[in-house]
DNA sequence: CACAGCTCCTGGCAGC
DNA sequence: TGCTGCCAGGAGCTGT
């Protein structure tokens, strides 16, 4: 599941293969992958378009391009894999629309449950505008603080709602709360200052940490050249329920917290509401 | 406003 | 071995 770290490792990597690449050629596999415009549009005003940067905002690619915007979010198992001009195409049969460019190099959105969307605009506000801060470039201490009070939420559903903060989703929320030693059902609103003060630090922490080990793999995520991200040993909690707190020993629990699976060590992060 | 539950999807796995 | 059926979850949505 790419979140922030893989997302911003996977958009480094199509920077460098795609920028000033001129788009010659798309193929809709799964039309419902085509979130906007219809896929006949989508297909028509993409040819001809050239690649002229590409960013992250929050979880979404931005493929910033002559007229438009090609906008896409991964969700689950979403995949851009990128082929140079004579690789051998190695993609599944989960490929579900291929973009060629001039050069004979060939892009490919693979996306095996089918979650993930792209968006073709004009105007990227439309999508983005309801989206939170960067937790790693539009926050300080104060904005995180006021954030946090100015809602009487459940603190891990509140640190996943994008509309919050842009980037943050199951595994690192796991893992920020526990190295900040908060339970994911202490009240955004209750937390003290040197609690808030101790999850803004482990939050700009863990995300820089796993963007420099290039995204954590649990499946089969994989950056634009299929390689897997180092970030999974580094997990404290996620994935590890039965096995002992890195800093404790206890065993660690999950938990459902808003329908999502949920690790923590019950010892260093106690709930006392 | 907060939040539970539903939807979309499929591969992987537990259970029999 | 081979089947069934449940589960994971990001985000938008509805209902309470």
């Amino acid at each position: 599941m790419p979140e922030l770290p893989e997302v911003e490792t996977i958009v480094r990597g199509l920077r460098r293969h795609l920028s000033g690449q001129v788009i010659t050629g798309v193929d809709i596999l799964w039309e419902r992958t085509v979130a906007a415009p219809d896929s006949r549009q989508f297909a028509e005003r993409l040819i001809g378009q050239t690649v002229h940067a590409i960013d992250r905002r929050g979880k979404y690619i931005l493929f910033r391009l002559t007229r438009d915007t090609l906008i896409a979010h991964l969700r689950m198992t979403g995949k851009f894999l990128f082929f140079a001009h004579g690789d051998p195409i190695t993609a599944s049969d989960h490929a579900r629309v291929k973009i060629t460019f001039a050069s004979g190099d060939q892009l490919v959105f693979q996306d095996v449950r089918k979650f993930g969307r792209l968006y073709l605009v004009a105007e990227p506000a439309h999508i983005l505008s309801r989206l939170g801060p960067e937790p790693l470039d539009d926050l300080d201490l104060g904005r995180f603080q006021r954030l946090l009070r100015s809602h009487r939420r459940q603190i891990k559903p509140l640190l996943l709602d994008q509309h919050i903060l842009a980037g943050v989703g199951n595994i690192y929320t796991d893992e920020i709360l526990w190295a900040a030693r908060i339970h994911p059902l202490r009240r955004s609103d209750k937390l003290s200052d040197r609690e808030i003060a101790c999850l803004f630090k482990a939050m700009q922490s863990i995300l820089q940490q796993a963007i420099t080990a290039g995204g954590t793999t649990i499946r089969d995520y994989a950056d634009s050249e299929q390689r897997p991200g180092r970030f999974l040993s580094q997990l404290a909690v996620y994935g590890r329920s039965g096995e002992p707190c890195p800093r404790c020993g206890t065993p660690i629990q999950r938990m459902r917290v808003g329908g999502r699976g949920t690790h923590i060590c019950p010892q260093c992060q106690p709930y006392n509401p």
